[in-house]
RNA sequence: GGGCGUGUAGCUCAGCGGGAGAGCACUGCAUUGACAUUGCAGGGGUCACAGGUUCAAUCCCUGUCACGCCCA
């Protein structure tokens, strides 16, 4: 016997180690020979990263998926594992690392990879164990890491490709530079944060003018945000048509305190509205600066060091053309080596005592920040590798234009179309020392080799090198005679981006660049599920990177699912506190009440609100559905193989038959099309409102009966359709579902496969007169209930049912389930009269009228009130109807069955209006 | 400024051409055998606003207002 209640703690570990035991996930596992492939690659979690609601969310939903195809007899794949998170696990090890004071620069690098490596294999992936603790049914033996072997090799084997296919190089061009990590980040790692800052009006003064603050002639004012930039400025801009300052254009400003010479030059990105109109050009550290100084041929002299702090004091640079005085030397040497925002201040401070500060305004606008180190970034000038993404994004690009990979839902193709066609060249390289080091060497002359290994790179340049007549030819023959090692070429310290390696994860997890059966069975995948917020990171790269080297869309569907937010639908943050756990909720509620709760909320489109009364409302769901088998337990609730269904007489059996066809077919159509929120709901409403609220009811008077054939009968289609409900629970509420299964399988007799396994309902079993009956007989029964309740008839009251005007489909109805309405509605002898009682509720049922004579318990008035008021609902549904049936208009346009069936619902309106009408004539009589 | 989306019951949301639904919350009643993590019944909505298309608009179109997200 079960539990009264269904205890999760318990039972979810017990199912999760027979699952393993069974190897129930293998890739294939449970599938006939030559099933139909299924695939879904894992959004891999950072090897940092613990379970949050967003994995929580995307996990479930592609659980769903899996577990469904794998009933539903495919070969399915479920592909699990980690990214390696350069900068994110680069920093928790050097955290790590400074508690017991050392600095990443104490160690070399192998030693600092190997501590990395140490801390993956202590601390990494423990979210898998999260993972598995939702249920997720991934085929966890194929777990991939993409910095293991066979990764990288695919890493290597891309770069090495796509660089001699020249859409990879190297460039000097403005990166996104974090000063505190010391290393390039992509555009899509930049968050712009709203900053109260202010506009700082300097003024330069103009060439050959004798520079006077009160004479505006003698100079220009540039407004800037960013003081400090502007020892490196080369040009002042004005708008070409702005009229304050044609005469300028073409002179020459002197840059305070560096004394550098530079023009005033005409250019539309000055925008005349926004501060004096002027604006000072500083090409080197500003993105739109840099174009402007390609259009007009500027310097860009770079300032800063790495870190951000100045650097001007030996930059040749800076220097280049600008007279030193001892004055500016010992303005310079204050400022050189301060970092950008204490050299902020200074260069405001000198500004102002030389009389050159116009003013300073207010001024709240956009600074970028890098999302890891958190410190503003700085357009910085270096060399870095590039992608050609403009090119490879070309076919992902017609892919989904054409069809071939489709959005779900599909407003998020616009998004992607958005971003690929103006994708700006990649960049690749990180300085880091933990991700996939890029193959390419270096040699004496800085010559670039790239190649897949050292040795390749080496017999590439030594050919290189000895055709080449020239200075470097003996010095290679000459390292040649006595090599050593790494002499010759040093390789490029820099490290790939992270999401170079996940872009290639749809393939390298199945072991490509080598051929496997696994890459031949399971690519093309089937569908990608994921947050909208990686579309660009990832999604967009995988298409360009799997349509590269595959030559196949790595995917013929992305489903885009929601953000989690909190019930208030404020983003789920740590600064907010308002973050949940998932984990917790697994604990208090149990990991099925979190997936059903995610899944019936997962509406496309519609960000998930998450109110944890909803997950215990869902929790609820299960116990219900725990009970309902506790109960068909009680009473003999047994699968009975030698039972045929079609060979079911009773009208409740043939319905609750029929009724599960429709709900299976509504689960099955919902899943295909992604619509979650349609499947859970679609089981909710069959399992609680069918199935426990009328079916097992009405089984009750056959249980206590004495009609053994009845018992029989209803106890094997109870066990059948409880089977058909767990299987069809089961890729929502796997745990209770896999226990129920076990649990039902009879006395001392075991399942034939584990649930997970089970083929998935396809019934085809429909009775729709006995849906009809069985339909009519609950409007019955809510009608009595609802009349007693609002006559306040006690509860305990048992009226005889006296029916008035019955046909004789009715008659047999009432006689077929008489026990049941005399149960569900609590009314004794059911009779049919040719007149109805005096003092009776009336309830018209179609043709017929059911009295409950309720004697003085009835009151008149009141009965007279209801009938009254449900009559003149009836009324005024008449006229409308009335009204647009004699609209001519409408009979000529809409459709035959529309106007057929409005037609149909004017004669039953009136029917019942008569049925009323005579009932409330009865009533008053009465009184 | 550009793009996407959302305004439906107190709350969270389905529905998206043929006179409005769910869950939760609320109110009343019910406790001897499946389940109080329950049952029965009930109240509650000019479907943001204004135009338009249509025989018919919560649903399609246009505009307005409000809110959210993404990109400048």
């Amino acid at each position: 016997m079960l539990e009264k209640t269904y205890d999760a703690k318990s039972v979810e570990p017990k199912i999760a180690k027979a699952w393993e035991d069974a190897d129930a996930f293998k890739a294939g596992a449970g599938a006939p020979e030559g099933a139909e492939p299924f695939t879904i690659v894992i959004p891999p979690p950072n090897v940092t990263g613990s379970l949050h609601m967003g994995h929580a969310l995307n996990n479930t939903l592609q659980d769903i998926l899996v577990r469904f195809e794998r009933m539903r007899g495919k070969n399915v794949l479920w592909q699990p594992g980690m990214d390696h998170a350069g900068i994110a696990t680069q920093m928790v090890v050097e955290r790590k690392l400074m508690e017991k004071q050392i600095h990443r620069r104490d160690l070399t690098r192998d030693q600092f990879v190997d501590k990395v490596w140490e801390w993956k294999d202590e601390s990494g992936g423990m979210i898998f164990n999260q993972l598995k603790r939702l249920g997720a049914s991934c085929d966890w033996s194929r777990e991939r890491f993409t910095m293991d072997e066979g990764l990288s090799k695919a890493v290597v084997e891309v770069f090495v490709t796509l660089h001699k296919q020249g859409l990879i190089y190297k460039d000097k061009r403005l990166v996104n530079w974090d000063p505190k990590l010391l290393t390039a980040i992509s555009d899509l790692e930049v968050e712009q944060h709203e900053i109260n800052g202010n506009l700082w009006h300097f003024r330069y003064p103009v060439e050959g003018e004798v520079y006077d603050p009160e004479n505006p002639a003698t100079y220009i004012t540039v407004a800037t945000t960013r003081p400090e930039t502007m020892l490196g400025d080369t040009a002042v801009a004005v708008h070409p048509e702005d009229e304050r300052y044609t005469a300028l254009v073409g002179k020459n400003v002197i840059l305070p305190i560096v004394g550098r010479k530079i023009p005033i030059v005409a250019d539309e990105y000055s925008d005349p509205e926004k501060g004096s109109g002027a604006v000072k050009i500083t090409p080197a550290h500003d993105f739109n600066d840099f174009e402007v100084g390609k259009r007009h041929n500027l310097p860009q002299i770079n300032i800063l060091t790495v870190e951000a702090n100045i650097n001007i004091v030996d930059n040749d640079e800076f220097l280049e053309g600008v007279e030193r005085t001892e004055m500016r030397d010992g303005v310079w040497a204050q400022l050189h080596g301060l970092d950008r925002f204490a050299a902020r201040k200074l260069v405001v401070q000198i500004m102002e005592e030389g009389g050159f500060l116009d003013k300073i305004e207010p001024h709240k606008h956009m600074v970028p920040h890098g999302d890891r180190g958190g410190v503003p970034i700085e357009p910085f000038l270096t060399d870095q590798w590039y992608v050609n993404a403009a090119e490879m994004a070309k076919p992902a690009l017609r892919s989904v234009r054409e069809g071939r990979t489709n959005f779900v839902p599909k407003n998020w193709e616009k998004t992607y179309f958005d971003w690929m066609e103006n994708i700006q060249p990649w960049c690749v390289s990180r300085q880091l020392w933990w991700g996939h080091q890029i193959p390419a060497w270096y040699g004496p002359d800085g010559q670039v080799f790239v190649e897949r290994t050292e040795q390749e790179a080496l017999d590439a340049a030594i050919q290189h090198y000895l055709a080449l007549e020239g200075p470097w030819k003996a010095w290679v023959e000459e390292q040649l005679e006595n090599f050593e090692p790494g002499k010759i070429l040093t390789r490029d310290e820099d490290v790939l981006d992270t999401w170079f390696s996940s872009a290639l994860w749809p393939f390298s997890t199945l072991g490509w660049p080598d051929k496997t059966p696994e890459l031949d069975t399971y690519y093309q995948t089937d569908v990608l599920v994921t947050g909208f917020d990686i579309i660009f990171f990832w999604v967009a790269r995988m298409m360009m990177m799997g349509l590269h080297f595959m030559e196949e869309e790595p995917f013929h569907t992305v489903y885009v699912h929601a953000l989690v937010r909190d019930k208030n639908g404020q983003k789920m943050s740590k600064s907010k506190g308002n973050v949940i756990d998932p984990l917790e909720l697994i604990d208090e509620y149990g990991a099925d009440a979190l997936r059903f709760t995610l899944a019936i909320m997962a509406a496309q489109g519609r960000d998930v609100k998450l109110d944890p009364a909803r997950i215990a409302g869902y929790r609820n769901f299960g116990t219900k559905l725990w009970n309902a088998t506790r109960f068909a337990e009680m009473n003999g609730v047994e699968r009975n193989d030698a039972f045929w269904l079609n060979d079911a007489k009773l009208t409740v059996n043939r319905w609750i038959l029929t009724e599960l066809t429709r709900a299976t077919r509504e689960v099955t159509a919902a899943i295909t099309t992604y619509r979650f929120n349609e499947a859970a709901s679609a089981a909710y409403r069959f399992v609680w409102n069918t199935f426990c609220d009328w079916y097992l009811e009405l089984l009750k008077p056959i249980f206590m009966g004495d009609d053994e054939a009845a018992k029989a009968e209803s106890q094997a289609v109870a066990a059948f359709v409880l089977d058909e409900i767990y299987k069809l629970l089961h890729p929502m509420m796997p745990f209770m579902t896999e226990e129920l299964w076990a649990h039902t399988a009879g006395e001392g007799k075991e399942r034939s496969s584990l649930l997970c396994h089970a083929a998935w309902p396809a019934p085809d079993f429909e009775d729709v007169g006995a849906a009809a009956e069985i339909n009519w007989l609950v409007d019955l029964v809510s009608g009595i209930r609802s009349v007693r309740s609002e006559m306040n008839v006690p509860p305990a009251a048992i009226a005889p049912l006296v029916f008035v005007g019955a046909n004789d489909e009715t008659l047999g109805r009432l006689t077929r389930h008489q026990s049941a309405i005399a149960r569900l509605a609590r009314v004794g002898e059911i009779t049919h009269e040719p007149a109805a009682p005096k003092g009776a509720a009336q309830i018209v049922a179609g043709e017929a009228t059911a009295c409950l004579p309720l004697g003085s318990l009835i009151d008149l008035s009141a009965e007279a009130a209801r009938l009254q008021k449900e009559l003149a609902k009836t009324t005024e549904e008449i006229a409308r109807l009335h009204k647009k049936l004699s609209n001519e208009k409408f009979v000529a346009s809409a459709p035959e069955e529309i106007v057929a069936a409005e037609r149909e619902k004017l004669e039953e309106y009136s029917r019942t209006q008569e049925k009323l009408d005579t009932a409330l004539s009865r009533v008053r009589d009465a009184g």
